[in-house]
DNA sequence: CAATAAGATGAACATTGGTTCCGGTTATTA
DNA sequence: TAATAACCGGAACCAATGTTCATCTTATTG
């Protein structure tokens, strides 16, 4: 029969991870090995045990910060289909994934890939199915003008100013949510 | 009486100029010593021999192209005092730059510490005193609308999508330039 | 408690990229 | 053309980082 895991082995393990997140959430996916190491109150070598690769590590890190901007893009819809507005909804994920980005630089990582892995992550599906489901019933309430789509969603999220001051962000911020919200029709500036 | 330089000297700096320009406009300024060294026709020690660090040589490059961006904007504020609307000449500055910067990683590099370095840089100064310039005309006709300011303009180049396609580009430069050229009360979406 | 397989350790290794430096070369000047 | 100061080449150096491995330790099992 299989021996159990060892105790040590299954702590550490735990240990590892949540040094990992805490410290790529505070210092970004660069942060060395031995840091993560360390913080975790380990040697290198336990690190390499339970994790093949610095990719591997900070891949498993990086997925569970979308898992949870998944379950946010879900929380919404369902807000959404119990009654409250599209538009509502579609602002506040984003408002409050772009505060988390500024907090969680996991989260950052995760929202700079956003949309160009082709649908292989479980999450992003998730969320992507999640957000056009919401658009589209803001496309039929016409609290969503007609032209936004995901793809706009995700360029906006990739280009947050993520190393500004807060007050800089959140005018970015809206400077971005005009441009979403506003029909092509209405637009202030010379289309060329 | 000092020496005059060396011809093969003056002839090596050229090339290695030419060739760290060519390589950090396609690759960033990441590129490795030895690979503009080699671009050059030439061995790393000439490089070291006429700039005395990495850094040195990128901020000669990347300078240069800050250069070029403020004879840019003196260009569009010239256009300007000669009768043409502020609001164009701001929105054309703008795109020309975000154009430039999907094909010139050193504009990027300069764009990305826009506004960054408090004034210490003479080419920066210049921009900034030309946009600020310009846009406070358009605020006199306008034109611009009254909230929109230098930071804005340097937040909206600092953060352009460089790695993604042109359309994924434009799509992005329309909605900023929507957010910028629209005044705060006539904004679609709920503010909180 | 003894045997043992799994785990932990951390020094050593490999690689990458900036930087140095010494021996040989060459343009300039007298 | 000879003397020389500047210049060039590129191997070697160094620091940072991810990764491996031989050795020691220890939780588990019978």
């Amino acid at each position: 029969m299989a021996r159990q895991p060892r105790a040590d082995a299954v702590r550490n393990r735990g240990r590892i991870l949540t040094a990992a997140r805490q410290e790529i959430a505070e210092r970004g996916p660069d942060v060395g090995m031995d840091e993560i190491a360390s913080r975790a109150g380990v040697a290198v070598g336990t690190v390499y045990r339970h994790f093949p690769t610095k990719e591997a590590l900070v891949t498993a890190i990086v997925n569970e910060s979308m898992e949870q901007v998944a379950d946010d893009s879900e929380r919404c819809l369902a807000f959404c289909e119990g009654g409250e507005p599209a538009r509502d909804q579609l602002v506040a994920f984003i408002k409050a994934l772009i505060t988390l980005s500024g907090e969680n630089q996991a989260v950052l990582a995760a929202m700079e890939t956003l949309g160009a892995s082709k649908g292989a992550d479980v999450a992003e599906a998730r969320a992507t199915t999640a957000i056009t489901r919401l658009i589209e019933i803001g496309h039929e309430s016409s609290s969503i003008p007609r032209h936004v789509t995901v793809a706009d969603v995700y360029l906006l999220l990739g280009t947050a100013p993520y190393d500004q001051p807060a007050s800089t962000r959140e005018r970015w911020l809206d400077l971005m949510l005009t441009g979403l919200m506003t029909a092509p029709e209405e637009r202030p500036h010379d289309r060329q």
